[in-house]
DNA sequence: CCCGTCGTTATTTTT
DNA sequence: TAACGACGGG
């Protein structure tokens, strides 16, 4: 044993003595690793933690262990995740184990973006009470910026921004050639980015770079906050891009000894958002940018069985470039994982719906399961087959209440009280339902009010900079006492370039009808900042019981109905037999936590654009069914049983990838497969109808790197698969090495004597089976009323089904 | 302004 | 195949 590792235990022997013995009871559960984890300090921590090897507990136990033994004080702590479900997750279980945790930032990367911006709207350029676009709404506003694009070139351009934006590139960046080489990109993104600014609104990249740009740019913001978080960490940080990384670096003020410690916790296995601008880069680098760094490896998975983490390891085995780390099963050994070899995606439905209907009789529930595809588009197969078979699902990922037509309207309602420059929502209302101001009109508005910000944009400049260094006062004031600065309320009336202004001014020139129309919905606008004023006013005079305090309910409530937005989707109701109406009053439920206040709506609007996974109420009630999800979708989440679906050339991985986006998808499949705790099934197809025409497929390379002796192989394999995995194991010619079972999924379902529909011929029994001579398997059902058929059932999949059981 | 029909087009997407 | 957008007629 040599000396540096005596004295590195005699350090952690010391440092628990001191511990406090409610502490110790929270250390005493981690294993070696994840102790040396939560107690290191001194230098920059990165952690390799592999999937299911307890990192979430390592972080928690970590933030409590400052605060409890180290007296960091608890707002000094900012600790950043991917995911609201992750932010979340963690300050509960933080706050579990040291009450004061509560006091610490625990966000997500754009919500900390979003909180920043608050704080330094000025600094930023942006409205201090600016919103959040989504991608739609920043298609929208390059189509009105450049108006000759189609929609589609709008999309691909959005999308370019994005990305730059991820990169944290400037419209001025030579570099951005690497991200579109079209000429016309830089002035695309340049005559977006001043409308953009136009309507003080921001888009998720902007939540981003415009921290670091301000951070970059005024010195005093960032000691401000080099000062305020002495400790950062970083969750999933293998998914971070270059925009983070250098938010990361400004505000941990690593180059500048600020001092502050950083600890960042990921998986390089796990990197599966490189289309989105993540850098795998930043988590294989990292210990050169922040030098000194300790690399800790969190190796022991406690959730899956060996088997399973056996064939997940050796898929991703087959990359190169990665950090490297082999995970050990501490559950042990359990099932052999399962491949079946199907004819097509009906049969997969089938034996999937078979197989969870199975073990439910056996008293398994139906939330044990997942159903795991590449691309949502297979989601529908399942859907239609287990509403059929009445097995209860949930799609995961899908259901997108907050893109609902009428969700947005309202929402756009929201966002424009909030701030009357957002052009955006100024037109995708103002004459919804119809008012009588057409395209026209509005342009005439928009460019009236835009107007007014040229002028008088000189004129703020000059004011700008004594605003920005009072509120850095302010700051650090309110900071001393452990507070955040309030908002102050901005008089909607004052603001520079208002729509809700314009409109005002702009009714005097139209025609009755539109001038009626334009003075209502200012009318509208004018009575919903009443109500938020007003119910401000009261809480600061009174003392309301909480129960009797309005919330911001009431404001969706009254904008639902002096909108007309209410009666008019009603009336959709009647016609399509839809639940709009419903919907928006589900918006306006999920608003009572939050204050009729204009600082109560901000904080709503962050939420719910922040997070998009609240699904409308259908989520919250009957939670056992079976889960449908996209793999991307999965990370963090675990199942006791799993189906990783449609493990096809082609479409897992997809056709079109080269040799580093093969490895992607290769930590793909790798962290599908890890989702799993007791059971792992895979399914191929030989057959697959895509886009209206139905194509022979090939199981994918996954399959074959997974190890065909790892799996039970169910059905028969397509000829590749079988000449590449003949290697004995549990695999023999033709799928037939296990006398026990039928492992033909197809005989095991068409056996004689089962009762069969059929779509043309009605209801039968299997009165015979036997093999053709291309071997195939055929029946002849014996129909009740229409005589006897022979069928290959292969083929006959959707038309022919065993009704029995 | 709404509805029907025709033609086009199909990744993954924490925020 | 199916779903969605664009366009034209009522």
């Amino acid at each position: 044993m040599n000396g540096d590792l005596m004295d590195e235990e005699t350090d952690i022997f010391d440092i628990m003595a001191k511990t406090s013995p409610a502490m110790q009871e929270n250390l005493d559960v981690l294993n070696p690793e994840q102790l040396e984890a939560t107690i290191h300090e001194g230098s920059p921590l990165l952690i390799l933690a592999g999937a299911g090897s307890g990192k979430t507990r390592v972080i928690t136990t970590k933030i409590a262990y400052l605060i409890a033994e180290q007296h960091i004080a608890p707002q000094s702590i900012l600790a950043v995740t991917f995911t609201k479900k992750a932010a979340t997750e963690m300050q509960e279980r933080a706050v579990q184990i040291e009450p004061r945790a509560a006091h610490s930032q625990i966000r997500t990367f754009h919500s900390f973006g979003a909180w920043f911006l608050r704080l330094n709207a000025d600094a930023a350029g942006i409205s201090p009470n600016f919103t959040v676009y989504d991608d739609d709404d920043m298609v929208t506003l390059i189509c009105k910026a450049n108006p000759k694009l189609t929609k589609q070139q709008a999309n691909h351009f959005a999308h370019k921004i994005a990305l730059a934006k991820d990169y944290c590139f400037t419209t001025d960046d030579p570099r951005l050639v690497q991200i579109e080489s079209e000429p016309e990109f830089r002035h695309i993104y340049s005559t977006y980015q001043a409308r953009l600014k136009d309507t003080g609104n921001v888009d998720f990249g902007d939540l981003i770079m415009l921290p670091y740009l301000v951070l970059r740019d005024n010195e005093h913001i960032r000691h401000y906050m080099q000062n305020r978080f002495k400790v950062i960490m970083v969750d999933e940080y293998q998914d971070s891009n270059v925009a983070q990384f250098l938010l990361l670096q400004s505000l941990s003020g690593v180059n500048e000894n600020s001092g502050t410690y950083v600890c960042v916790v990921g998986d390089d296995d796990q990197s599966i958002y490189k289309f989105r601008g993540a850098e795998i880069q930043n988590i294989l680098t990292f210990k050169d940018k922040f030098p000194g760094t300790k690399l800790i490896r969190l190796e022991r998975n406690y959730r899956s069985t060996a088997e399973i983490l056996q064939i997940a390891g050796n898929v991703v085995n087959h990359n190169e470039g990665r950090l490297g780390k082999t995970l050990r099963a501490e559950r042990g050994s359990g099932k052999k994982p399962v491949l079946a070899f199907l004819p097509n995606q009906d049969e997969e439905a089938d034996f999937c719906a078979n197989l969870i209907a199975l073990s439910v009789k056996n008293g398994a529930n139906y939330s044990d399961w997942a159903i795991l595809y590449r691309t949502n588009a297979q989601s529908l197969t399942f859907e239609t087959n287990f509403l059929h078979k009445k097995i209860p699902y949930q799609v995961v990922g899908a259901l997108k209440f907050y893109e609902r037509e009428e969700i947005k309207d309202l929402i756009a309602f929201l966002k424009l009280v909030a701030n009357p420059r957002d052009e955006i929502s100024f037109r995708r209302i103002i004459n919804k339902p119809t008012r009588g101001i057409g395209a026209k009109t509005q342009d005439k508005i928009v460019e009236t009010a835009r107007s007014e910000l040229l002028q008088t944009s000189e004129t703020e400049l000059a004011e700008n900079n004594p605003a920005v260094s009072v509120k850095i006062e302010n700051l650090a004031q309110t900071a001393l006492l452990g507070l955040e600065p309030e908002q102050k309320d901005s008089k909607q009336e004052d603001v520079k370039g208002s729509l809700v202004k314009a409109t005002r001014a702009e009714a005097q020139t139209m025609s009755k009808k539109a001038r009626e129309g334009a003075t209502a919905f200012v009318a509208i606008i004018d009575e919903a900042l009443d109500l938020l004023s007003s119910t401000e006013k009261e809480q600061e005079c009174t003392v309301i019981p909480e129960n009797d305090k309005k919330n911001l309910s009431a404001l969706i409530e009254l904008l639902a109905e002096n909108s007309g937005l209410k009666e008019y989707h009603a009336a959709q109701d009647e016609v399509t037999g839809t639940q709009r109406t419903l919907n928006m009053q589900e918006l306006a439920n999920s608003a009572v936590p939050f204050d009729c206040t204009m600082k109560g709506l901000l904080d709503f609007l962050d939420t719910i654009e922040l997070d998009r996974t609240i699904a409308g109420k259908e989520n919250q009630e009957d939670k056992n069914r079976v889960t449908l999800i996209t793999i991307h979708n999965t990370k963090g989440l675990e199942f006791n049983r799993v189906i990783m679906t449609g493990m096809e050339r082609g479409i897992f991985p997809r056709a079109d990838k080269d040799a580093e986006e093969l490895e992607e998808e290769r930590r793909l499949c790798y962290v599908g497969m890890t989702r799993a705790r007791n059971e792992l099934y895979l399914t191929s197809c030989s057959m697959r109808r895509m886009y209206g025409r139905t194509e022979y497929m090939d199981a994918s390379p996954f399959l074959l790197e997974a190890g065909a002796e790892n799996m039970k192989v169910l059905g028969h394999a397509p000829s590749s698969f079988r000449r590449a995995s003949f290697k004995g194991g549990d695999y023999g010619k033709n799928g037939l090495s296990h006398p026990d079972v039928e492992t033909d999924p197809i005989k095991a379902k068409y056996k004689k004597g089962k009762r069969v529909y059929h779509d043309d011929y009605g209801y039968g029994i299997i009165t015979r089976t036997a093999e053709t001579d291309d071997g195939e398997y055929s029946i002849t059902v014996t129909f009740e009323n229409s005589g006897s058929k022979s069928f290959l059932p292969k083929y006959q999949s959707s038309s022919l089904l065993v009704t029995d059981e």
